[in-house]
RNA sequence: GCCGAAGUGGCGGAACGGCAGACGCGGCGGUCUCAAAAACCGUUGAGCCACAAGCUCGUGUGGGUUCGAAUCCCACCUUCGGCACCA
């Protein structure tokens, strides 16, 4: 009689033993292949969730299969320390941030313990220690000394809540709010650092050798937005030049009006006295509309004439030039030449107003339209008209089309040429907030912005600051923090008093895994040669268009600085869904429907928890947590158990026995590896559960033999990625030296799965309808002799002569009469 | 409006163009038990049928390709995610 499964005694005994002996621990061989596996690091709330498990065991249960395969696993494990709620809360309750953040981090460093992750707990790096974020400064003045990082003064999204700026990726939804608390951000003119993320638009669009989700690839490449055209000159009759970026050149000839989005810089230029009121009346009250209702596309086109013309460039007539909030200072040059008969803001703004339509691209369909009679704008194929030298070319893009034609025109006349604009913003990174990086810049009267040199980093958080909801960063409050003297001249000088985004943080925390307390440098160039690229990335799709934006940007940038090295930082990425409430619904408290993990730790063990997170959802969809559904999982481990008890020793059973057993044993070692490659862990599981069943049919015939011995040892090693406890104890248990985690992983061999004889299904007209024995690699004419021999097969052909016999070696036979 | 994903039993979910529903939950029946729980064994898509054999239907809807379609193609519906006056 064997004691009971216990997780309760097995796991934190395990994990103490792997800790102490530093089993888990990742250091440099050149002699062994390399893996670098990289899971989302959380940011110390407190708490771990349901989510974070989900996230996590899995990404682990993948780097420990790694691991038995032979590859040296880099598997870190880590803190995104710096943000905002530490900050709220200090606020609140007056609990500084480095106290609660630490302690936090400690809490959730158990937590993590006991899930029975393989963490290199030697390399944890946590983003708000002074030896981690002296390195973010480093980056910053790296990318300020290479002029990929600028300070504008513009008007930026503030989010109201969080008392501070936001990068253009952190406002979400068609509400623009903000993507941590969900308050609709307002827009304010503030000077702000930026990086470049611009610079690298075209890069980011090349995915060519990333194994990333086709979903976030579409996401990042709509977010980067670029769209082909041509920037096009306009001169107005003062003589002000009017940049214009158009995606239809072509269509220049039907230009009739001219639109400035109204904090246009040319726009008092242009103005009339006797349209002046009205004009600053118009821009008076687009100022006052909120972002949002600027934007809807449901509101009716408004503007204003300026007074002001402006000579087409083609046509060399005389068109108005209008202001409207439908044009965007953000985007393009914030002017735009509008032609109302192709386009249809153009049209609904030109038929608003009563400005001329003039039709350039004849539809095919339509010989006699003219633009007074059109009803809506015309956007499809079509020929040129009333185009001057683009008259009868086709229109579109394709080579000796319209748009090539004229944008040749154009070149060669002086009055434009191609050109390419984005979607993407530049990164804002400044914060107003405490808990962060502090900029490390210096404002000089006399040397301006001066960047903090590198043997002076880290430029401390002060400790010493008050908590006070006043919108402003205690930094700036403080009395003595910013006052410093300028590196450049000795002269009083001030500190920036914003600190940087913490996706900065997460931008290349990766590196730091690679050498947390090495002081030369951001990461270890030895350590770096050796592990990086990382090989595979897990974590949520949320991240789509923000940090992994950010951090191929951050790579791309410091490859150019010659920090780093090849064109990506992670080469394969798989993103895991998202666990639900029970109720099906997104767990909030306020829904009531948290699932606390150490609640079901405690209940069924760590890894009854992991296996069903891997065995009850298709990792990339997630889905509801279900009571009922974890306890098939919790019986499969007890099964397990019961089957793995070491059982003697008896004589072989007999040949066929023996064959099917390792049949069996070679299909699971098969699919649990296939499928582990291919983060399939809903299947690994079902996988190991059929073979743990087929092991109970054995049971009678074969306990004891060696065969039987071999089976089991093969389940033990092949469910250690999914339940690392368990099988560690059970091979122990079993008389196999410490530890189940350094073994090599079962290797599958095909020859084991030959059989003499399989079921061959017959068809008569694509309808099952017979089962009938054939060797496996039974000749067509045997097959089909022995399929029409079947009673049921005979009766349906009664005689008549098959018209076509479809044979599929091993699997069917399809008999159409 | 644009880009993308997904619709399969009561439920979670499986299925290289080849036996739909693996594996599990739940249900039902049984073994064990004084009894219950646990454990173990069996069974479980729907319909026709007393039962079985057998047949029919069945993967969001409608078409198509194919000897054969959950899977490929076309059109549509629904849900979800992202973007959206982007010139």
């Amino acid at each position: 009689m064997t004691d009971r499964y216990d997780p309760h005694v097995i796991e934190p005994k395990w994990q103490a033993r792997w800790e102490a002996d530093g089993l888990y621990r990742a250091t440099v061989d050149a002699n062994r292949p390399k893996h670098y596996a990289l899971t989302m690091l959380p940011y110390p709330s407190g708490n771990l969730h349901i989510g974070h498990w989900y996230a996590m065991t899995p990404s682990d249960a993948r780097a420990r299969y790694m691991r038995m395969k032979g590859y040296n696993v880099l598997f870190p494990m880590g803190f995104d320390a710096f943000g905002l709620p530490a900050e709220n809360a200090a606020i609140k309750d007056g609990i500084h941030p480095i106290e609660r953040t630490y302690t936090n981090i400690d809490h959730m460093r158990d937590q993590l313990k006991s899930m029975g992750t393989m963490f290199d707990w030697e390399r944890e790096a946590i983003s708000s220690d002074p030896e981690f974020y002296r390195w973010t400064q480093w980056f910053f003045s790296k990318l300020f000394q290479n002029g990929l990082a600028y300070k504008k003064h513009s008007p930026v999204d503030w989010c109201p809540q969080c008392q501070t700026t936001l990068a253009r990726e952190q406002v979400w939804g068609e509400d623009r709010h903000c993507e941590r608390c969900g308050t609709p951000v307002i827009k304010k003119a503030l000077d702000q650092w930026y990086f470049r993320t611009t610079k690298y638009a075209d890069e980011l669009l090349d995915f060519d050798g990333l194994d990333w989700p086709s979903q976030v690839r579409d996401m990042q490449t709509n977010w980067i937005g670029r769209s082909e055209g041509a920037s096009v000159v306009f001169e107005t009759e003062s003589g002000d030049q009017i940049e214009v970026f158009t995606t239809r050149p072509d269509t220049l000839w039907g230009a009739t009006f001219m639109v400035l989005a109204p904090e246009h810089p040319l726009v008092t230029r242009l103005t009339t006295d006797e349209q002046r009121s009205a004009v600053g009346a118009y821009i008076e009250a687009a100022t006052r509309q909120t972002e949002i209702e600027r934007e809807s596309t449901e509101k009716e086109k408004t503007g204003v004439f300026t007074g002001g013309y402006a000579i087409n460039p083609v046509s060399g007539e005389r068109i108005p030039v209008w202001i409207a909030d439908y044009v965007l200072m953000t985007y393009g040059t914030g002017a735009i030449m509008a032609v109302p008969a192709h386009d249809e803001r153009d049209f609904a703004f030109a038929r608003m107003y009563g400005l001329e339509v003039r039709l350039v691209v004849r539809p095919p369909d339509s010989p006699g339209l003219n633009g007074a009679a059109m009803q809506e704008a015309w956007a499809g194929e079509g020929v040129m008209v009333n185009s001057g030298p683009l008259d009868g070319i086709a229109a579109g893009k394709g080579d000796g089309q319209s748009v090539k034609a004229a944008i040749a025109w154009l070149k060669e006349h002086g009055r434009g040429e191609g050109a390419v604009t984005y979607r993407l913003r530049d990164w804002l990174i400044s914060r107003q907030r405490y808990w962060g990086a502090p900029i490390p810049i210096i404002y000089c009267p006399e040397h301006g912005q001066v960047a903090v040199p590198d043997d002076q980093l880290p430029v401390v958080l002060p400790e010493d600051v008050e908590w006070l909801p006043t919108g402003q960063s205690p930094l700036k409050l403080h009395p003595t923090w910013s006052q410093t003297t300028c590196p450049a001249c000795g002269r009083p000088a001030e500190r920036d008093t914003d600190t940087m985004d913490t996706f900065m943080c997460s931008s290349w925390y990766h590196l730091r895994y690679l050498s947390p307390h090495f002081e030369k440098g951001p990461f270890d160039p030895a350590e770096y040669d050796y592990w990086m690229p990382v090989d595979t990335y897990t974590g949520g799709a949320e991240h789509a268009t923000m940090h992994l934006i950010y951090t191929r940007f951050f790579h791309k940038a410091s490859r150019d600085m010659g920090v780093t090295k090849g064109p990506e930082p992670m080469l394969q990425l798989r993103n895991q869904g998202q666990i639900l409430g029970p109720d099906g619904q997104r767990m909030s408290k306020s829904r009531g429907n948290v699932v606390d993990p150490d609640a079901q730790v405690s209940q069924f063990g760590a890894d009854t928890v992991r296996a069903y997170l891997a065995f009850g959802y298709e990792w990339s969809e997630g889905g509801p947590w279900s009571d009922n559904n974890i306890q098939g999982p919790a019986r499969w481990l007890n099964r397990v158990w019961g089957i793995a008890q070491p059982a003697g020793s008896a004589a072989e059973p007999d040949a066929t026995t023996v064959q099917s057993l390792k049949r069996a044993q070679h299909i699971a070692i098969r699919d649990v590896s296939d499928d582990l490659e291919a983060f399939k862990f809903n299947t690994v599981v079902s996988s190991l559960m059929e073979y743990t069943n087929s092991l109970y049919r054995f049971r009678e015939v074969a306990e004891g033999s060696p065969s039987w011995a071999e089976a089991v040892d093969t389940l033990v090693l092949l469910a250690a990625p999914i339940t690392p406890h368990l099988s560690e104890e059970l091979w122990s248990l079993r008389g196999h030296p410490y530890s189940v985690h350094q073994q090599a992983w079962p290797v599958f061999d095909p020859a084991m799965l030959k059989e003499d004889q399989v079921e061959v299904v017959v068809q008569v007209n694509g309808k099952v309808r017979d089962r009938i024995m054939l060797p496996p690699e039974a000749p067509e004419s045997a097959a089909t002799a022995a399929a029409l021999a079947a009673p049921r097969v005979a009766e349906l052909v009664d005689g008549k002569t098959p018209r076509k016999v479809v044979y599929v070696a091993g699997r069917l036979v399809n008999v159409v009469v």
